[in-house]
RNA sequence: GGCCCCUUCGUCUAGUGGUUAGGACUCAGGGUUUUCGACCCUGCAACAGGGGUUCAAGUCCCCUAGGGGUCACCA
């Protein structure tokens, strides 16, 4: 049985690359037939937001990666939260300082800084210099009564740390490179390095797949666990998400976002879609996928290894296919939020599905809803540059006049008896294709783009288009 | 700077020794259309550079360059 885990740290809200992570996680348990659990790595007391947990678990469920164990959720391999596992990390550490694999470290701050600052003078490494690894250890055990420690891994001073990436393949790792890791900080509280790994163990996760930020880590990671005794699990480390500057996509850009995204009217399943082609993708030419579907075509080996750039301009590409393909009812649905302030807001559902047909094949997010819905206000607005050339030609001089004559003449027509009768009128004046068709639209929107005259003459009513065209 | 990693069109990518280096987005041109979308067609555009190995290299090796990640009591 494959177990998985997403493990974000609740510091704000959901990002592209954490969803991406999400996603693979997800799609590689429903693929092997495992279990997706979400675990919140909490243990950076400073940074927590509260209520991050909580909008990380909806933003997953909106894109439909419901983790099958999980805070709120249930499990046998309970509490999901780190920051209520703590006896847990203790007793990890406790063993580790029993086996001598770590030790406490009483160094301050200040200290700390100092030694680094030589160290780079120097050119050297960063690093802990391991004053207190040499302390007396029955010593040290009496100064952490009285005293503010911290517990810093013993990393071997020799050889090298072998490591098969399933996504890097071979990586070794020289230990002389490895730095003496705090494990447990002077709050108590545990550092990644040793709640994920004691977690990763107690929750059985089989398979660790993460950012790549986290592959000059695994050396630690991997002591850890020879140390603890248990066998680790299998890595895959994901590319990192990049901006256009091809720097590290951070959450605080507007394009790394999730939520931005989804409140922008972006499909959930087209932002997974487009994310799960960031560093990956099928082998073969589709491109547009449902969450089902990328499961079926879901490989882990088919993962690169180089970070890619997040392209909005694809998304909305992309983001358009999924509304092409989507019931429009539907989009009409998800679109009422977006209307609200609008004076379509109002509209009776059977109305707006309409109004919505008839731009569904160009949406790309919903937010873009009040503009395309614009040729259907019911306030005739100031025409724009062109449109004010088309009324002012000769050919609408004689045109609308014609079509208004035989508006006049029909008895309460539908759209379709009224697009007929422009037929007629323009054959009537020897006028047809664009230069029958343009003075109409402008007459009867104020624009020169728009959807089909059709849809827009049936929102209109009868009376409203002869109206209009009365004032031309 | 040390260590680790990456490098095919502007972008996402296919490619596992023999290809006219393919697809998609974008862009440009054309077609279609009752305008704009959408749709159809065509086009522009890449193996970072240099050495090897080989009959043959985008594919294997080395070097250089560029880029990224990481060097916290953050994850």
């Amino acid at each position: 049985m494959t177990r998985v885990r997403f493990a974000p740290s609740p510091t704000g809200d959901l990002h592209v690359g954490g969803l991406r992570t999400a996603l693979y996680n997800y799609l590689y348990a429903r693929k092997t037939g495992g279990v997706f659990v979400l675990r919140i790595e909490d243990t950076d007391r400073e940074r927590h937001v509260s209520g991050a947990t909580d909008s990380l678990i909806e933003m997953l469920g909106i894109c439909g990666l419901t983790p099958d164990e999980g805070p709120g959720i249930g499990g046998d391999y309970g509490p999901y939260i780190q920051s209520e596992r703590l006896d847990i990390y203790h007793e990890a550490a406790q063993q580790l300082i029993d086996s001598g694999n770590a030790y406490p470290c009483f160094c301050s701050q200040e200290r700390l800084d100092q030694v680094r600052k030589e160290q780079q003078a120097r050119g050297e490494t960063a690093g802990y210099d391991r004053k207190c690894r040499a302390l007396d250890k029955s010593e040290a055990l009496k100064r952490m009564e009285s005293e503010p420690y911290v517990i810093r891994l013993a990393v071997p001073l020799e050889g090298e740390i072998k490591h098969y990436d399933l996504v890097w393949g071979e990586v070794d790792f020289p230990l002389a490179d490895v730095d003496d890791q705090v494990l447990m900080k002077s709050d108590g509280f545990p550092t990644y390095h040793l709640a994920n790994v004691v977690d990763d163990a107690s929750m059985e996760i089989t398979h660790v797949i993460r950012g790549e930020e986290w592959l000059i880590s695994v050396p630690k990671h991997l002591l850890l666990y020879r140390f603890l005794g248990i066998k680790p699990p299998k890595f895959a480390h994901l590319p990192l998400i990049l901006n256009q500057d091809r720097q590290k996509l951070s959450k605080r850009e507007g394009a790394g976002s999730v939520a931005g995204w989804l409140e922008r009217g972006i499909l959930p399943q087209a932002l997974i879609n487009y994310i799960a082609f960031l560093g990956w993708n099928p082998g073969d030419d589709r491109e547009i996928f449902n969450l089902k579907e990328l499961t079926d075509a879901f490989q882990l080996k088919r993962v690169n290894r180089s970070g890619s750039v997040f392209d909005p301009t694809k998304l909305g590409w992309i983001a358009n296919e999924h509304f092409k393909r989507a019931g429009t009812a539907e989009i009409a649905l998800l679109a009422k939020p977006f209307l609200k302030d609008t004076e379509f807001g109002a509209l009776a559902d059977d109305s707006l599905v309409q109004l919505i047909g008839s731009v569904q094949k160009s949406l790309h997010r919903l937010d873009e809803l009040p503009e395309k819905l614009k040729p259907f206000s019911a306030h005739y607005p100031p025409p724009d540059e062109d449109a004010r050339q088309w009324l002012a030609s000769d050919g609408a001089k004689t045109v609308i006049p014609a079509i208004l004559d035989k508006w006049k003449s029909l008895d309460e027509p539908d759209a379709d008896a009224l697009l007929v009768v422009v037929n007629e009128a323009g054959k009537a004046v020897g006028v047809k294709g664009k230069d029958l068709w343009m003075p109409l639209r402008v007459a009867m929107t104020g624009m020169t783009a728009g959807p089909e005259l059709r849809v827009i003459l049936a929102h209109l009513g009868y009376k409203e288009a002869i109206n209009r065209l009365s004032k031309m």
